[in-house]
DNA sequence: CTTGAAGCAC
């Protein structure tokens, strides 16, 4: 039998990451009267670092000043690390400060800053970075890469930038782990542009910035972007794991881009990544945002555990499209289940109330958030109820409700308060919404608009002169509303008002069909649903609409599906499309409006 | 035994 050294095993297994028999050797070791050397406790400290054994750690730490090891460079960085790990960052400090050969290694800064950045320490980090500087000590992509993620945090861009500059400066070669880390840095913090950019310089990109992209453009909201680099992905042979079909399938989610979508769940079910619980769970919510609340039911059904978040998406996808009941009955289904519910699942089911009109059942829902669940409501818990609320006509009620709140308002509830003023036209407390919602958000233009017609359907036209005084003098324009949509490989571009289109005459007459529709459904419905057949949305929207449906093959004269589907080749996405009446269409506040052309979606968001 | 540590990103 062959004799293996103490050390070479001891490294073996801690390279292996088998930190307990790393351990157990080490323990055998002293006892069969070997002394541990500089090239043994790097070892040990390691596997119980990475095994979570801070009193084992400490009786290393006392065995390595014993054995009069300290100094040495190897030792010092496993130390350092180690109470990094165990997040006692006074005594990697001390470590490091005890020993004043650390001052001129590499690889001792870089431990240390590692464990400052994974406490979020960003002034230690830049001040040791700074120091390391001063010492002339060289910095390499380790250091770099314990630098980066604390950088993401808000505030830090700038920061940051001059960091990815100081990286090029220093001729750091940015591979793959580097330029990720500042990739990551660059879509956290919101300067997607940049991000973009360094994406573009980066001669060789792996899976993860791949998915730092796409994932940075979903958290961004720009669901076009995705769904078009996701495209650039697969035509690179990069292949997508669930990390990347999650950020692509919450994109889908917010276009409404089913047939990406469908495209994922085929690939998902073609693949191992079918049992991703995060997977099944954007699924849901991709499915129940598109209108498919029987798809997304059986996803939700098939997962053998289902998480508080599973719950949240169905519950929210059956409220969203005005099944407040089943809605209602699942979130007491999951409570039954024993699933704690957090602050989104409530605000999936408050919304769904309001939505649905369960205006007791909303209530006591939000009594039982902190009596029952100890979860403390927050502004947009706040704004469901004023909506729910105000959609009741109890607007006295909401008022006071938010008075009431023990956390600070914010924009969304007084908006709400405003929205339920226009629905139920009472002009004062609409006044009174109007002058706390701008404080939070005085240039969203949505608020302007809606006040003023508040006061023109009052007929107050001082009012509707103050509110455009007010917007011309915080110089506060409406875009233009534009809608476009692809039809047969063209693009047709709809402007508010425009008359130039060849086939104007037809348009105008449907869009007076529409219009009428709406209003008879309008009058039909239910009060509770008033604020649902407002109307179709803006009028570069009609005329689009007029238009798909004029050239639309389809043998009903309107189509009603969630997402309206004009044709094969000739497809219309609309956000917003709330209710199915008799095979018409009744379009909810359509905000958004979408084209495809490949698969691909884009969307403008106006006014 | 001459062995090589520090560690990040979706």
């Amino acid at each position: 039998m062959t004799w293996i050294p103490w050390n070479t095993q001891l490294r073996e297994l801690a390279k292996q990451c088998q930190y307990l028999q790393a351990l157990t050797l080490y323990r055998q070791m002293l006892r069969c009267g070997s002394t541990p050397n500089a090239f043994s406790f790097p070892f040990a400290l390691k596997s119980s670092a990475s095994l979570y054994l801070p009193s084992s750690g400490q009786q290393l730490h006392c065995q390595v000043i014993k054995s009069g090891c300290s100094p040495e460079p190897f030792v010092l960085t496993s130390l350092i690390s180690m109470y990094c790990k165990f997040n006692s960052l006074v005594n990697a400090r001390k470590v490091f400060d005890e020993n004043p050969i650390s001052n001129q290694l590499t690889v001792c800064y870089n431990a240390l800053i590692s464990g400052y950045a994974l406490n979020s320490r960003v002034f230690d980090v830049i001040a040791l970075f700074c120091r390391m500087r001063e010492m002339g000590v060289s910095v390499n992509s380790v250091t770099m890469l314990g630098l980066v993620p604390v950088l993401s945090e808000p505030g830090y861009i700038s920061l940051g930038m001059s960091f990815h500059c100081c990286c090029v400066k220093l001729g750091l070669n940015l591979d793959f782990s580097v330029a990720n880390c500042l990739l990551t840095m660059y879509v956290k913090s919101g300067a997607i542009e940049s991000g973009r950019n360094l994406f573009d310089e980066m001669p060789k990109k792996d899976l993860i910035t791949w998915n730092a992209m796409i994932s940075g453009y979903a958290q961004n909201g720009l669901a076009a972007d995705v769904l078009e680099l996701y495209k650039k992905m697969e035509a690179a042979g990069v292949c997508p794991d669930a990390v990347t079909l999650v950020g692509v399938l919450s994109s889908c989610a917010h276009l409404g881009a089913i047939s990406v979508g469908r495209e994922v769940e085929q690939r998902i079910e073609s693949s191992e990544l079918g049992f991703n619980p995060f997977l099944n769970n954007a699924l849901i919510n991709m499915y129940a945002r598109c209108g498919n609340l029987v798809k997304a039911r059986a996803v939700f059904d098939g997962m053998p555990v289902k998480s508080v978040v599973s719950w949240t998406a169905i519950i929210g996808g059956y409220g969203m499209h005005g099944y407040g009941e089943i809605a209602v009955e699942l979130f007491d289904e999951m409570i039954k289940s024993g699933i704690r519910p957090d602050g989104a699942a409530f605000v999936s089911v408050l919304c769904a109330c309001s939505h649905a009109g369960l205006t007791e059942k909303g209530l006591d829902y939000l009594a039982e958030m902190k009596s029952k669940h100890r979860v403390q409501p927050g502004p947009e818990h706040y704004s469901c109820v004023v909506d729910l609320l105000g959609r009741a006509g109890r607007l006295n009620e909401a008022l006071e409700l938010i008075k009431s709140m023990q956390v600070k308002p914010d924009g969304a509830v007084w908006g709400a308060l405003l929205g339920a003023c226009k629905i139920h036209r009472n002009v004062e407390m609409a006044e009174l919404a109007f002058e706390q919602v701008i404080e939070f958000e005085p240039t969203n233009i949505g608020y302007y608009v809606l006040l003023s017609n508040i006061y023109s359907e009052a007929e107050n036209l001082e009012g509707v002169l103050k509110v455009r005084v007010m917007m011309r003098e915080r110089k506060l324009k409406k875009d233009p509303g534009f809608s476009y949509l692809e039809y047969k490989g063209r693009v047709h571009l709809f402007l508010a008002g425009d008359r130039s289109h060849p086939q104007k005459e037809e348009m105008y007459r449907m869009v007076d069909k529409l219009e009428s529709l709406a209003k008879k459904l309008d009058e039909n419905e239910e009060r509770r649903n008033k604020d649902v057949l407002v109307g179709m949305g803006v009028h570069s929207e009609k005329l689009a609409i007029a238009f798909g449906l004029l050239n639309s093959e389809a043998r009903t004269e309107i189509i009603v599906v969630k997402n309206l589907r004009v044709c094969e080749d000739c497809h219309i996405f609309l956000k917003g499309v709330s209710k199915i009446v008799d095979r018409q269409l009744v379009v909810r506040d359509a905000t958004r409006f979408h084209h495809f052309k490949d698969g691909i979606c884009s969307c403008k968001d106006y006014w």
